[in-house]
DNA sequence: AACAACCAGTTGCAAATCGCAATTGGTTGG
DNA sequence: CCAACCAATTGCGATTTGCAACTGGTTGTT
């Protein structure tokens, strides 16, 4: 992870910085699964990262500011991992970039609905959850992390989630 | 280029096909700076790519839909490559992720111009820009690329880029 | 016809990165 | 005391990256 300098472009700046496979993916499942700790990010995704990976991604993320960590006071040895502030700016992109998805590549139904959901709340269901992701990772990152304090867009967004799944189930 | 396929979540997949460091710069030096040619891709870029590296992208891009490729009827040897429908599709992508880079990254102002011209227009300039993508991408891809047919909106963002490199010179 | 410049790539090779599996040193709860 | 869990780290082979040089061909100029 060296620090390139290819250009002073925009766009080429934020590729530098998130322009790989793991990086998004990473931001995605702290966002929208809200998963704060390192064991939650390696078992709880689809894509099945490996462990070192998994550590050098967030020491990535951590050294360019896009998540921030913290001890768990619930556990000494576990650590919270929260999305920062430019980090929650790219609810948009991410909104945008699984609507584009959805469009055009083999998406799997169960999968896609969140995109879905997130793309049809447009703008206006962004900033509600942008200003929610603030409250749970950034205003009370323990609180979020622990479940005390909720994004009820986030409820919705994961229940809508569950609901397809068992629908999907019931149909084998 | 492997296929793989680690999940059918929209964002995954999406950045299983652009999610590295050249694919985007890539499109975006062919989107807006209509570079068509093979050589031009290669030495007119800021981040000077590699041509075996150009080459294995270009393919790549071929291979998953988001360019086409064509003879240049002016020159047995040349090759056009446009733009397709997805990847036109990707500009509200990328002009977001200019306006994201530009507000949390130290962009330099005069490669930072056209980022700011597409976010204040907005999707209405977005639609209009995709419009003419359209027109000198996959209508006349030929007149396209040789100048004959061009896009205002490009005209528009490329003469703010010349004048704002003029004006940084002229303060040396 | 000769020749330089240009065309889209390809090849060889060293360095860096990726990804799997196993392991580390420590903490927690029963 | 011990099994389960915690955030990583290590070893190592496979893959990818990036540089430099080169290839076989075309075009424009003289």
């Amino acid at each position: 992870m060296n620090i390139e300098k290819r250009s002073g472009c925009p766009i080429n700046l934020s590729l530098e910085i998130m322009g790989d496979k793991w990086s998004l993916i990473i931001i995605r499942d702290m966002m929208f699964g809200n998963r704060r700790h390192f064991r939650d990010l390696l078992t709880h995704s689809q894509e099945k990262i490996a462990s070192n990976i998994l550590a050098a991604r967030l020491k990535h993320l951590l050294s360019v500011g896009l998540i921030s960590k913290q001890d768990d006071p619930s556990h000494s040895q576990k650590a919270i991992y929260s999305l920062t502030e430019p980090a929650i700016q790219l609810v948009p992109l991410l909104a945008m970039m699984g609507g584009w998805g959805r469009k055009h590549l083999p998406v799997t139904p169960e999968l896609s609905i969140r995109a879905e959901l997130l793309e049809n709340g447009g703008p206006v269901m962004w900033e509600k959850f942008m200003s929610e992701l603030r409250d749970i990772h950034i205003k009370d990152p323990i609180g979020g992390a622990s479940g005390k304090v909720v994004s009820p867009v986030l409820i919705d967004l994961t229940a809508a989630y569950r609901q397809i799944c068992a629908t999907m189930a019931e149909t084998d």
